[in-house]
RNA sequence: GGGGCCGUAGCUCAAUUGGUUAGAGCGCCGCCCUGUCACGGCGGAGGUUGCGGGUUCGAGCCCCGUCGGCCUCGCCA
């Protein structure tokens, strides 16, 4: 008589002392096997943990026989009696280390061939592999333990927002192209030959439009699709959870998101989050960490040092002046000690590392405590309480030192490291170069999470390219109030009701309140050089339904897959996937996009272009 | 789309200046072992050096192409 395997009495890894003397099923996968030629024993891991298997030849000579034929990643579901371990034998290391199973009987449900790589956390493959066998790859604890967390966040999602009076409506994957933005996944259509239908980047346009029908609190867990080179933290398509709301202001808005965050990383990391998040404006952000997403964990802020190094020599700086730009730099507490290896000539010098993102350079000082003049004088560093050296040093006299160092807050054993270029690009620089520092030099606390509103962003930017205005968030973002007269005078200086959350340096969530005035809505394409016959045929049913009293609207969108990468602790967007694809967005295991048969194309009245080979 | 690095045993990696029979650790297979938990001991198998072409007396190594991976810039409202 086989095992009844779905009478199974508990998870391997929930197997405790207070089961000693009882009888239990389990099933799960060998783990690990450790033959002694009598006593075996086996490590079965299921999703929740390990426990220790024994079998014993004297007392349960057939199933130890099986034992032996058991090899790596075997399905098997055994019955035995919990037991205590005798004390010299318990293992620290393993959760359910104080028990095992005697094992009375086993079978093996199926056999597994050798597996490719070994079922444990710390395994070094690449990852093409891992994503050929997913499925043995997911039986590690640590990707069971993401895609348990992503399980545990999403049902957080729909508890949360189902408590605050929230309706998850599902919106179309097939629908229309839209410009700006990223490109598109298209899908073409069989019954309209030649016309196509897109996958949505965002669910934006039809959570307004579910506004305008009066569905005031919306909210969906929504897969979104870009078409876009992948990275570490980017995915082709990747979830997000869409929030849109009636009747609010910003503050509102924030509130609904700060609580939902606030629970979750109390519910699944025990951490109390402390409201209201901190708020920065977009400009202070820019100013002082040289980045829209602040990691302020650690400071190392930017200071600006253009007027004291606008009166030196140095060719570098003055010129960067003259053509309108700025010089700023990033005082290292105790960066004295930084070796010139480090900082310029290692193949991953500092210097190098902004070299690769297009500064000419990396200018520095060390500040030294002041030599007095000669040996006999008294009075060390009296009236010039500092010198620089190296580096740039020898552009600054002493006056200027002093200034200098007044203006960083420079201090003997620090260095200073300067970027000048156009603001644009001097943020660049010093928002690289401190994450670097920061990361060298350990300066990132551990155990912290600060999270942080950045607001009061630009609603528009310029791209010289092209000569025309974008949208900084996208073009039915809301102009503050007080800004909208900005739009005919000087547009660039108008802000936007628009806000992120960032965690720890990471842009987790984004939103805005949104345009509900047709005539707004309509300067904005104006703006961004759509004219009304182009806005027409692109959002003309968007135009539509703000023509037929829409409500004040606004809300966000949040990012499911980076909000899981946080809090599993995970450097790799790839692992809070079940699925996920290469860079080159490419799916190892089911070997997909792959070619389609000719009919299939031609159904469509789809021809492939010449290059394209077989 | 640009640039860089990489591809050798099931996995992770070696292989001197282009030179003998391409090695190691882990894994795998066999035998032995009754308290291991990274069990241990002995023995063994396992290779079209991603693929295609070229240079050379001779190519894992050099050159060209191609496929794939990773990093990076661009891109990602």
């Amino acid at each position: 008589m086989p095992i009844a395997y779905n009478q199974r009495t508990c998870y391997c890894g929930q197997v405790g002392p207070h089961q000693a003397g009882q009888s239990v099923i389990v099933a799960g996968w060998v783990h690990n096997r450790r033959d002694h030629g009598g006593m075996v024993f086996i490590d079965l891991r299921d999703r929740e943990g390990l426990v220790q298997l024994k079998f014993n030849p004297e007392t349960d000579p057939k199933a130890h026989e099986t034992a032996g034929k058991l090899r790596s990643e075997f399905c098997v579901c055994v019955r035995g009696d919990v037991a205590l371990r005798p004390q010299s034998m318990i293992n620290p290391k393993m959760r359910t280390g104080t028990v095992e199973i005697n094992v009375h009987e086993i079978d093996i449900l199926s056999a597994s061939e050798t597996p490719r790589f070994m079922v444990e956390d710390e395994i070094n493959v690449n990852d093409e592999l891992r994503l050929e066998y997913r499925f043995l790859d997911l039986r590690r604890p640590t990707m069971q333990k993401s895609l348990i967390t992503r399980h545990r966040a999403v049902k957080i999602i729909r508890d949360y927002f189902n408590d605050q009076g929230f309706i998850e409506i599902e919106t179309p994957f097939l629908t229309k192209s839209t410009p700006e933005g990223a490109r598109d996944f298209l899908v073409p259509s069989r019954k309209q030959p030649g016309m196509f239908y897109a996958l949505p980047q965002s669910p934006q346009l039809f959570k307004q439009l579910l506004m305008m029908s009066g569905f005031d609190k919306y909210m969906q867990i929504v897969r979104c699709f870009r078409d876009e080179d992948s990275r570490k933290d980017r995915q082709p398509e990747f979830t997000q959870l869409d929030v849109e709301m009636s009747f609010v202001q910003v503050d509102d808005v924030l509130n609904v998101a700060e609580g939902y965050l606030v629970r979750v990383w109390k519910e699944i990391l025990g951490v109390d989050v402390p409201r209201p998040f901190v708020r920065m404006s977009y400009q202070n952000a820019m100013d002082d960490y040289g980045i829209d997403r602040p990691d302020t964990r650690y400071d190392l802020r930017i200071k600006d040092v253009t007027a004291v190094c606008r009166k030196t020599e140095f060719k570098i700086f003055t010129g960067a002046i003259e053509k309108g730009g700025v010089v700023r730099c990033i005082r290292v507490p105790g960066g004295a000690d930084m070796s010139q290896n480090e900082i310029e000539k290692a193949d991953n010098s500092l210097q190098n590392i902004l070299k690769g993102i297009g500064a000419g350079g990396l200018p520095y000082v060390k500040v030294d405590v002041a030599q007095p003049p000669s040996a006999g004088s008294s009075q060390p560093g009296a009236a010039v309480p500092y010198a620089l050296k190296t580096g740039v040093a020898k552009f600054f006299s002493p006056e200027l030192t002093a200034e200098l160092c007044a203006a960083t807050g420079a201090q003997a054993g620090d260095a200073l490291f300067f970027a000048a270029d156009t603001i644009d690009n001097v943020c660049k620089y010093l928002a690289r170069l401190r994450e670097e520092v920061a990361r060298r030099r350990n300066l990132i606390p551990a155990g912290l999470w600060n999270f942080l509103w950045v607001i009061d962003f630009p609603l528009l930017e310029h791209h010289a390219e092209d000569n025309r205005y974008y949208a900084v968030h996208h073009p039915f973002t809301s102009p503050m109030d007080e800004d909208v007269h900005l739009l005919e005078s000087d547009p660039l200086k108008a802000r936007a009701k628009a806000y992120d959350v960032v965690v720890n340096g990471v842009e987790l969530a984004g939103g805005s309140i949104r345009i509900h005035r047709a005539d707004v809505q309509s300067k904005i394409f104006k703006l961004l050089s759509l004219t009304p016959e182009e806005a027409e045929l692109k959002f003309g049913f968007l135009l539509k339904a703000l023509r037929h009293g829409p409500p004040p609207h606004g809300g966000f969108a949040m990012g499911v897959d980076r909000l899981v990468m946080l809090l599993c602790g995970l450097d790799s967007l790839q692992d809070t996937f079940s699925f996920p694809k290469t860079a080159e967005g490419y799916c190892p295991m089911t070997v997909a996009p792959s070619p389609v048969d000719q009919k299939q194309l031609d159904e469509l009245s789809i021809r492939l272009a010449p290059s394209v080979k077989k």
